[in-house]
RNA sequence: GGGUGUUUAGCUCAGUUGGGAGAGCAACGGCCUUACAAGCCGUAGGUCGCAGGUUCAAGCCCUGCAACACCCACCA
């Protein structure tokens, strides 16, 4: 090393204590962001992440805090390789969620939506949103998330609400949006249509009933029975049966097909149908059709031109083309009722227990029921077919690679989009209809007049209805950077680069983006899609609210009392019968509370558990040890600067020793791994490459390393200087390399540093840039010397803790045999190997001599024998010996096994051979020597 | 019913093109050694889910099976 990396300005002020996270993060990040240096700048390549808006109803989960630690990785990472970084931040409107928290409250104030009316709700909203709703932005920020706030969006915005409308009109000119009536997923506790991704199957036990409808008189089934069994697991949908299927090719019912049943209750007479769609093993064999309530009976019944009975209101009650009997009924108040009238009537058959798959709205887990409405949808097919080929042919490619099989199984087999929603939050549909109903389409009312050729006399009424909010979230990455204006940001940061998400909003967002985005840029909306898996509990299970196993982030970064968590796990409960045992366990699981661990310590654990495609489980325990990380790089730099003090004359000669050059070039090994592991999105080996060097490498070896020279008063001015001026180098280096994941204390520590070192903005860590392998040296020498000391350090050690010499006991080794390279390597390595085991007189026996009683170990050629007298445990020495020659003796087997097969001496390659021919050689040597150490130890 | 993933030390997970099974935490033993007890030194622990196959050689490739997790799907 030359001294050009160190300066002339030494700060030279040390510190104190430990590693204290909560008295440097707040006013760090308050600076940072002060100092603007979120912002893209300079005229490096442009690197964009678009964030994935959170929810404004949303408060920092741990989700987010973890998706937020690896973009801001990847974002503080480029920064640093001088790219023009912009992280585009916002938030979501949320429509429904959004709705349903402004509802509830207006509820707790005794006020409902209705009262309000339309434009005082929404005005209500707003007002929410400027208080309380934005939280979520401020959460972000003690996250450490380097996100650029002065171009914050809202999908709601002005700009971004035109940008909705511009795709909508496009979209509905090019007849790729149309209204209609159709058969949807009606949520009937919200009263609104919602997507088919909104509506989450679960397995609910339930049960079948099986019903008698009578045939029409005169009519009787082969086995003479006057009637046909239907089994159903919703009774009262059958006040809208308007037919009975079975299979076309069923012997049992095939007379009977064209001819008619009695509808009980309803007194209706409705045909008997085939169609294939029925399995005649299943049941009876007989199926009731209900069109307008079952999405196959709506196929059946468009199939053979049945008519539609709607029998439900929008709040699915039992509406008036029932009986009059069951009107105004609640569904399930009225299936109750029409099994007992059956019963009544003798026309039920039986009831069994069933399991069945209950659609239940995402929000609103109330059950949905199909219904017939009118409806806005997103012709979906001409859009999906650009967006499988931009990922078919490597435009867009997703990490881990297997999520794209799930794309493309679900782009595929897509269907319309419905994406009107009967609510008032949101952007609302620009659509108008005069008093004949036609419908009148355009950006705004004038628009739509003078396209529709109306005067101003002509009475319009706007669509009451909202668009989904995922409408508008799939322009996230082209709107929020100005579209339709062409704007500087759109040409320079789009497409952006890497999109981070979980794999649970794929269909709903990710497809969405990758259709509307190459629809209206042209562009893909992203280069790669990086796919994480969710934060789970120590035990694997989802965290959620209602089993009170939820972690805050800012509880871990800040701390919190027992108390004060059960108060938070407690409160609100949906299920409050659940309180008490979680208020136990949490007392029980956290006994001490949460102890604040700080934010580096938490982005630090969340980047080292990102393993690839899998859900994680977070172990609190985890944190705690990159939390004492955080302190160990907090005590090495109050070490370093404790001895850099006057380092800083750069004129002056060093000499380096090979540990000089051996952690300089471990450093490279460090910056080579960190580039290959975040090029590929392998954050856990990113972390562990950092933890493993500045704990295992330059906190246990280096520094330790050090302090024979630093401490050494006969050591040369140039011995010291080179030490010191690597010990800085490293760390300087080694802060910038972990930068992107702890920015907290690397920023706080290399503020104390003598500056001068990098070619940044020296202001601040976050411009300094990331260190270049190449800047480092490649030095396998040295390399080879350290770990021969190493490996000579530890033979000693692992004697004096297997035979109990206390470290602080001073002993004489002997060493024997060896090649004249470990007599080279001894030499320049002498005075460190002296000072790390602590050896008092070191002399070489000439291989005939016959060692004193003592205890040996064996590296390659080379016994390292410490004399025994006065020291050991003659037993625990024979003990220890006897193990270590069962263990190399059943490693010669295996060897001597490989080299005795004719198949791998001719087929394996050469070096592989050879290799393991001189493996088989080292054994020999190993056993010879402590064979002959044990028959002396016997002797004695 | 179709699909994907997982299965490696007590726990959480690495293991790159097939070539001597690794880390962290926990455990055990010893240390207040001049940055750090949130620390230092050392030790122990695994028939790599099961059964076959390919290969000189399999944690890794192929086939089958099992368990678990998730995604999709119209069985009343």
């Amino acid at each position: 090393m030359s001294g050009k990396g160190l300066a002339s300005r030494a700060d030279g002020k040390g510190i104190e204590g430990s590693f204290d996270p909560g008295a440097i993060e707040g006013e760090l990040y308050a600076r940072w962001e002060r100092s603007g240096c979120f912002a893209p700048t300079g005229n490096g390549a442009p690197y964009c992440i678009a964030i994935p808006p959170p929810n404004v109803t949303d408060r920092l989960h741990i989700g987010h805090a973890f998706q937020h630690t690896l973009m801001d990785a990847l974002i503080r990472y480029q920064r640093m390789n001088g790219r023009c970084t912009l992280w585009q931040t916002g938030t979501d409107h949320a429509q429904i969620a959004t709705q349903m928290v402004v509802e509830r409250q207006l509820l707790a104030q005794g006020t409902t939506l209705q009262d309000l009316g339309r434009k005082a709700f929404i005005d209500k909203v707003w007002d929410w949103k400027h208080g309380t709703g934005g939280d979520i932005s401020r959460q972000i920020r003690r996250m450490g998330s380097s996100v650029d706030w002065s171009r914050e969006r809202f999908t709601m915005d002005e700009g971004f609400s035109r940008a909705v409308m511009e795709v909508f009109i496009r979209l509905y000119e090019e007849g790729l949006i149309y209204r209609g009536q159709r058969l949807v997923n009606w949520d009937p506790k919200l009263k609104t249509s919602i997507s088919d991704l909104e509506v989450d199957s679960r397995e609910e036990a339930g049960r079948l009933w099986h019903f008698r409808y009578p045939l029409a008189p005169g009519l009787a089934t082969d086995d003479g029975k006057g009637y046909l069994v239907v089994a159903t697991t919703r009774p009262e949908t059958m006040l809208g049966d308007t037919a009975v299927a079975v299979h076309p090719d069923d012997e049992r019912y095939r007379s009977l097909v064209g001819k008619d049943v009695e509808l009980p209750l309803a007194e209706r007479r409705i045909p008997i149908i085939a169609d294939d769609y029925v399995d005649p093993a299943f049941g009876s064999g007989c199926v009731k059709i209900t069109p307008a309530h079952d999405f196959n009976d709506y196929e059946i019944g468009t199939r053979h031109g049945l008519a539609l009975v709607n029998i439900f209101n929008a709040d699915a009650s039992v509406n008036d083309n029932a009986p009059p009997a069951y009107r105004h009924l609640d569904r399930f108040v009225a299936r109750e009722r029409i099994v007992a009238d059956l019963d009544a009537a003798g026309l039920l058959e039986r009831i069994e227990e069933h399991t069945l798959t209950v659609p239940r709205g995402d929000r609103s887990e109330t059950v949905i029921e199909p219904w017939l409405t009118d409806q806005w949808f997103v012709k979906i097919g001409p859009l999906a077919e650009p967006a499988i080929r931009a990922v078919e042919n490597g435009d867009i490619e997703f990490v881990p690679r297997q999520y794209e099989n799930m794309y493309f199984a679900w782009m595929r087999d897509i269907r319309d989009w419905c994406i009107s929603r009967q609510q008032w939050w949101g952007h609302r549909i620009p659509a108008w209809y005069d008093d004949a109903g036609k419908v009148h389409v355009g950006r705004t009312e004038a628009e739509a007049r003078l396209k529709g050729g109306l005067d101003d006399a002509v009475a319009l009424r706007q669509d009451d209805d909202v668009l989904d909010t995922w409408f508008s979230s799939a322009l996230w990455t082209f709107a929020t950077l100005g579209w339709p204006e062409r704007t500087p940001e759109l040409e320079r940061f789009h497409p952006t680069d890497v999109l981070v998400t979980g794999y649970d909003i794929i269909f709903f967002w990710v497809a969405r983006m990758i259709m509307m985005t190459l629809k209206f840029t042209g562009e893909v909306p992203f280069r790669k899609v990086y796919v994480h898996g969710m934060v789970r509990d120590a035990e694997g299970a989802k965290m959620s609210k209602t089993r009170g196993n939820g972690l805050d982030p800012l509880d871990m970064i800040d701390g919190i009392s027992t108390e004060g968590l059960v108060a938070k796990r407690t409160a609100n409960m949906t299920q409050p019968q659940m309180a008490a045992d979680i208020a136990a366990r949490t007392r029980r699981e956290y006994p001490d509370g949460i102890p604040p661990y700080g934010t580096d310590a938490l982005r630090l654990t969340f980047c080292a558990m990102a393993s690839q495609g899998r859900d994680l489980a977070f172990d609190l325990k985890r944190i705690e040890g990159y939390r004492n990380f955080c302190n160990k790089l907090w005590n090495a730099t109050k070490f370093v600067l404790m001895h850099v003090d006057g380092v800083a004359d750069r004129a002056s000669p060093i000499e380096e020793s090979p540990a000089d050059r051996w952690i300089l070039s471990r450093t490279r090994k460090l910056a080579a791994t960190a580039h290959r592991a975040i090029a590929a999105y392998r954050f856990d080996l990113y972390a562990n490459a950092v933890y493993e060097f500045a704990w295992h490498e330059y906190c246990d070896w280096y520094l330790e390393l050090t302090k024979p020279v630093l401490f050494d008063e006969e050591a040369s001015a140039a011995q010291v200087g080179a030490a010191r001026h690597t010990l800085l180098e490293v760390l300087a280096t080694l802060l910038r390399i972990a930068h992107p994941m702890v920015p907290f204390i690397t920023e706080t520590l290399w503020r104390r540093l003598p500056k001068g070192n990098g070619t940044g903005d020296e202001s601040t860590l976050m411009r300094q840039p990331f260190p270049t392998v190449d800047a480092l040296p490649d030095d396998p020498e040295a390399e080879a010397a350290i770990d021969w000391l190493k490996t000579v350090v530890t033979g000693i050690r692992t004697i004096r803790g297997e035979l109990n010499v206390s470290p602080a006991r001073t002993m004489d080794l002997l060493l024997q045999g060896g090649s004249t390279r470990d007599r080279e390597l001894l030499a320049t390595t002498e005075s460190l190997l002296r000072r790390l085991a602590k050896i008092g007189n070191l002399n070489w026996l000439a291989t005939e001599d016959e060692p004193p009683p003592a205890s040996v170990q064996v590296v390659g050629d080379l016994k390292i024998i410490v004399p025994l007298a006065g020291l050991i445990d003659l037993e625990a020495e024979r003990r220890r010996l006897h193990k270590e020659i069962d263990k190399l003796a059943k490693d010669l087997r295996r060897v001597d096994g490989k080299l005795a097969n004719d198949g791998f001496l001719a087929k394996a390659p050469a070096a592989v051979v050879a290799k393991e021919r001189d493996k088989g050689e080292a054994l020999h040597k190993q056993l010879d020597a402590l064979a002959g150490q044990l028959s002396r130890l016997h002797a004695l």
